[in-house]
DNA sequence: CGTGCTGTTGCTAG
DNA sequence: ACTAGCAACAGCAC
């Protein structure tokens, strides 16, 4: 479930788990199969002795930084999992690239789905990286502030569920949270952005805020041993207030969950207490 | 056996 | 500016 809460929660463990550690080798295991783009074939010689310095993350993307100058990139897509796995451990179906420390350690990563991608940046030269130029704001950082947020939904006639979807103008919130974002701040998914009312703004500014915050708070107490080969590697359990909920009762007015599709995606909400 | 959904992103056509 | 549709895919519910 990797929207951005999964993906900080993952960085989190990796920086507890695998900082300081050299390179052994990278390898791609499924050469046959791409991810959503193919992996570049040099990378398999550029990260060996590399020691790894830091772990950050833009957006849904973790990039875990080398002391060589390099910067690798990962994103999971929709199903894409980080595995941290010992020397004795059996690739399994969809491990798709290994980074082995030499320690004995392995980084795998796993993905049904090959929506994800791997890739690799001079780390001097990754605010410049093609897709994070387009990006929009951090929503947890300041520059998510009221006027930017303002901004952004100025004039805009579209359904303000596909707004703060928009990697240009935020970046980070997926499909589960949006939704949930709207429910809490009482907001119909459908309203057109420029629609909303200062106060309305400010809500739901803070609503993605408090909602994201907690969702990283639950990933880091609940996952217990990340190396554990049968755990879910990052993924949590999560509750959710609307979103999956259709035809169930709203938990706050009892009125039914209604499920509609907006731009090809899900969209849950209550009809009574959001409008 | 289908059929239709699913957490992402980015592109194209209208 | 905005929308719909599509493309990449495996897995699962029905």
């Amino acid at each position: 479930m990797p929207e951005l809460p999964e993906v900080e929660t993952i960085c989190n463990r990796l920086r507890n788990q695998i900082l300081n550690k050299i390179v052994k080798e990278a390898f791609q295991i499924t050469k046959h199969l791409n991810l959503r783009y193919p992996i570049s074939k040099s990378i398999e010689d550029s990260f060996t002795n590399a020691k790894l310095l830091s772990i950050s993350r833009r957006s849904k993307y973790i990039i875990i930084n080398f002391d060589n100058g390099l910067s690798l990139i990962i994103h999971l897509g929709m199903s894409g999992k980080v595995l941290l796995e010992g020397d004795n451990y059996v690739y399994k179906k969809h491990d798709h690239f290994v980074l082995k420390f030499n320690d004995g350690v392995q980084l795998i990563y796993n993905d049904a789905r090959r929506f994800g991608l791997i890739d690799y940046v001079q780390t001097q030269h990754i605010t410049n990286y093609h897709r994070f130029t387009n990006l929009g704001a951090e929503p947890l950082s300041a520059e998510f502030s009221l006027a930017y947020f303002h901004k952004i939904l100025l004039n805009k006639k579209q359904p303000i569920k596909l707004t703060i979807m928009d990697n240009q103008n935020i970046v980070g919130i997926g499909n589960i949270y949006a939704s949930e974002s709207l429910f809490a701040s009482k907001i119909s998914p459908l309203r057109a952005a420029c629609s909303l009312n200062d106060d309305e703004v400010e809500m739901l500014r803070d609503k993605i805020i408090e909602i994201l915050k907690e969702a990283i708070k639950q990933g880091g107490s609940s996952i217990k041993d990340y190396r554990n080969s049968d755990g879910e590697a990052g993924y949590f359990q999560h509750y959710f207030k609307v979103y999956g909920r259709e035809k169930k009762e709203c938990i706050v007015c009892e009125d039914k969950i209604i499920k509609v599709k907006q731009a090809g995606r899900a969209s849950f909400y209550c009809p009574a207490c959001q409008n």
